[in-house]
DNA sequence: CTCATTGCAAATGGTTTGCATTGGG
DNA sequence: CCCAATGCAAACCATTTGCAATGAG
């Protein structure tokens, strides 16, 4: 259930927008694509001094626009954004570590058919995140507590 | 689906918590108790201009953690409170008026047992928010073009 | 009385903006 | 060339915090 990465194509993204291709853009495209984890707006600034903040910050909004990023958050509220890898999924995002996965399952979108039918209004869209404790980060707290 | 109210006691939750009954408290309860819609923390700060900023945010948080009181967000991630009804619900936000409605729903509980087995690691939480123009709005919209 | 709570005002921190400069098309 | 895009620094703004004064138990 939980999704295997594919490979992304964020400057493809950004040219669909109609956008210019400009060094920055490059740079940050190149970079995220190294990225497997999920990440903050912050980290980029502080991971790739050449590109200036407000860019990055412009940039990724444009990313997510464009599909190719997908921004989700802690359960504090702080944004958390990630490579989109699959069409239709939601995320599963460990409280501990930060990671995230995209996972899909039909009881999702059974549930979200179900709804429809049933909530008065127009549904515009949705938001659906699993916290966990991830397997890795469960491992460490038994072996940290032997 | 769709809950209906029932009365809330936002001065029990307070007083289960251990916290001791201040006026600015009581204050904050009371007007609370009439608000049948959801709002922000700066919402009160401007309609109650009796009790300090900090001890709004202070007490909002309180109130979250009792379960008096629960936090959901719009689509871009502001938070917005609202006071509780049933025991356990997700939220319907209407992204035109900012109305937020509660439900539940069989297909929402069936959705999470089916991942509970299948997630690795251990849920901790979760975060469901169906996003809609509500039906007076959609009603206005159709009005305004027409 | 004592210590939790308050309220102010200042600090914080992530995000956005104004504007002169740069560079893509 | 021209205008979109950049980068810096300042502005923003919701939220948090330090601290002296207050008041609940």
């Amino acid at each position: 259930m939980v999704i295997d990465h594919a490979k992304p194509d964020l400057l493809a993204a950004l040219e669909d927008l109609g956008q210019r291709m400009t060094r920055p853009r490059v740079r940050l495209a190149r970079y995220l694509e190294t990225k497997p984890e999920a990440f903050s707006a912050e980290d980029v600034n502080t991971e790739l001094p050449s590109v200036g903040r407000a860019t990055i910050y412009r940039t990724l909004k444009l990313l997510v626009e464009a599909g190719a990023l997908c921004k989700t958050a802690m359960p504090d509220g702080s944004p958390l954004y990630k490579v989109d890898y699959a069409v239709h999924h939601h995320h599963i995002v460990c409280t501990s570590c930060g990671k995230v996965d995209e996972f899909r399952h039909p009881a999702v979108e059974r549930m979200f058919r179900a709804m429809r039918k049933e909530i008065p209004g127009e549904i515009v869209g949705h938001r659906l995140e699993v916290f966990v404790i991830c397997v890795n980060c469960k491992d460490a707290r038994g072996r940290a507590s032997a």
